[in-house]
DNA sequence: CTGAAAGCGCTAACAC
DNA sequence: GTGTTAGCGCTTTCAG
């Protein structure tokens, strides 16, 4: 199979072709080549073809994609996806597995930006037109990114969404109404204590906004029903989630329920649960908030609130495209909780009727 | 709960800290500042700390875009993967995971190349200087990407490889002898008749490297060891799984034992095989290729072969990282399978001894 | 209208 | 070990 030789490998011995290269082929200056690129100034039509004549014969490529240069855009979505302390990677791949599939649809690309420095990352990023626009993940209540995202030329939609989100595109869960919803579903069987635990404790001191907010949900809604409520961070390990459960059934000796929004725990909390001397469903009743699939691989089935990350990830997607086309989308798309009742949270017998 | 606020707000100044800031502020050369970045030579204790307490203070972040500029580099790898027919999402999703985290290491991030537009797209990533190199990924055994990676100035490394991989990188589960495995493990233990249900059939009509291969040394095994054999495709759905199941066992009533290769099917083989009037392991032994969490979350737990896609992953990545410095790592990096005996293939008693 | 030349911020070959 | 110095490919003055 002989491919069709272009000029541009005799030139620079088959590597890349330069400015310098075109500019000596259509004999005029390096400037010249790129005003006639940039068109930031005026060119003589005739020296404009002759340089773009010479652009094509020479296979030269603007060193970025050549879309950027002819159409401004390089197809490239940027999802920022720091990767700290504390995330849970299966969790993030959700939302990149329906955003990568929704930007197909476009017929874009995905560029995982997982460096972990924050607004200068972004910036860079923004500056060497890598991307024509960013969906932006694991967005802080005070999110340091967040001015910069305000100030950039290229679009944004940020997954999830910081406290003053005034000017930005966001779509998210609403995470407070999840938490509370976990509540209310577990007051309405009668339970009267509740636990919770949560993502690793790294999570809530960068104030990340799906953890606070689950948790302020949680303890508003607690508060309001008149329910005992205590809060546990957990790593992801199995130690982790025994030693949480141990603490929390020690502390309070009459909870009756828990609320776990972790993934990585959910696997061990029945197993923990009873080796801490409880069954579950028996005498803890659990809610979990994540994805459906998850709440059903366990035994007993969880009671949850669904964690829509296929619709989260689509939907930025959706609008950050709607965003280049100069459209102007609504600035918070909120996706209702929906909590789906399973095997772990039946009818609390012991304390029907003592709902207040 | 008050989130602690990072030093990193002095970035926000406006004005950009260059490198020549930092060397006159820590009273060094820039290339000693540059240096004590990279890494790329020794420097004094003492330097490197002062060079080191500058970059704090000021607040400095370098420039990525030129140092793509200056070194050439991008950073970023293109991770071709065709979304095509008969695609697992979660499957996939595993290598990137593994990669992106190795990449990560290396300061490097990701870019997906979805487009299943082949030889083509490869081609113009290459030139637009897009990426530093490819992961290329969904191979088949005559895959009309070959001969154009062979060409390609950048290097890259396939996950999986082709019929001739002659002059290429690749890094690949040994599938065949997976397949055998399989085989010999379920004849060691007395199985004379297996049934075999495999990836969706758009996956064999391509002739995907892993499907081909594990099938082809299902077959050679099965030949070997003088079993009844057959194999079925099989789509992602509950559906085709049922009927595939019923299929098999018309075809061979006698049929004691079953190796599933393909993930998405693997939630479904138990109930289906119940539903067609087969207990597993009572009646029907199985066996699974698959990452070993997937085996272990079924029930019965299913008895496997390691589908190692974090190393595959992460070894792609270290090999890539290897050819942009210049090394000349091996060309075939062919990992061995390994089985898990799980409670899905006890021992035979029916045909205990029968073993030829 | 066009060319020469000075950088952009950073890296790496070359000195010492 | 460290400083000097030339570029990387392109943009953008400043002179024609």
């Amino acid at each position: 199979m002989v491919s069709t030789r272009s000029v541009s490998e005799s030139v620079n011995g088959g590597c890349v072709v330069t400015i310098a290269d075109v500019a000596r082929h259509a004999g005029v200056a390096p400037s010249t080549v790129s005003y006639v690129l940039t068109g930031k100034r005026s060119i003589s039509a005739d020296t404009k073809t002759r340089v773009r004549e010479s652009i094509r014969e020479l296979g030269y490529q603007p060193h970025a994609s050549d879309r950027v240069l002819s159409t401004g855009r390089t197809n490239v979505i940027g999802l920022v996806l720091p990767l700290r302390a504390g995330t849970h990677l299966p969790a993030v791949m959700r939302f990149v597995t329906a955003a990568v599939t929704t930007a197909r649809r476009y017929d874009m690309d995905l560029l995982l930006m997982t460096a972990d420095d924050g607004a200068a990352g972004l910036r860079r990023a923004a500056n060497s037109a890598q991307v024509d626009g960013f969906l932006v993940m694991d967005v802080e209540m005070d999110d340091d990114r967040v001015p910069l995202l305000r100030q950039l030329s290229k679009p944004s939609v940020l997954i999830g969404h910081p406290a003053a989100a005034r000017g930005l595109t966001c779509v998210d869960l609403d995470f407070e109404a999840a938490g509370a919803k976990c509540v209310d579903h577990l007051a309405d069987l009668g339970h009267r204590s509740i636990g919770f635990l949560g993502a690793p404790s790294a999570v809530y001191r960068r104030s990340t906004g799906f953890a606070h907010r689950t948790m302020n949900g949680f303890s508003a809604a607690a508060m309001r029903r008149g329910v005992a409520a205590t809060a546990l961070a957990v790593e992801g390990d199995h130690d982790s989630v025994l030693r949480a459960t141990k603490a929390l059934i020690r502390a309070h000796p009459s909870m009756t329920a828990l609320v776990v929004h972790n993934e990585a725990a959910l696997g061990w909390i029945t197993a923990c649960l009873r080796a801490a001397g409880r069954q579950v469903p028996g005498d803890v009743a659990v809610v979990a908030i994540c994805p459906d699939e998850l709440a059903e691989q366990t035994s007993p089935l969880l009671t949850s609130v669904r964690l829509p990350a296929e619709e989260l990830g689509r939907h930025a997607v959706d609008l950050l495209v709607a965003k280049l086309e100069g459209k102007q989308p609504p600035p918070l798309m909120l996706l209702p909780p929906r909590l789906s009742r399973r095997a772990s949270t039946p009818d609390h017998a012991a304390h029907r009727g003592a709902t207040g």
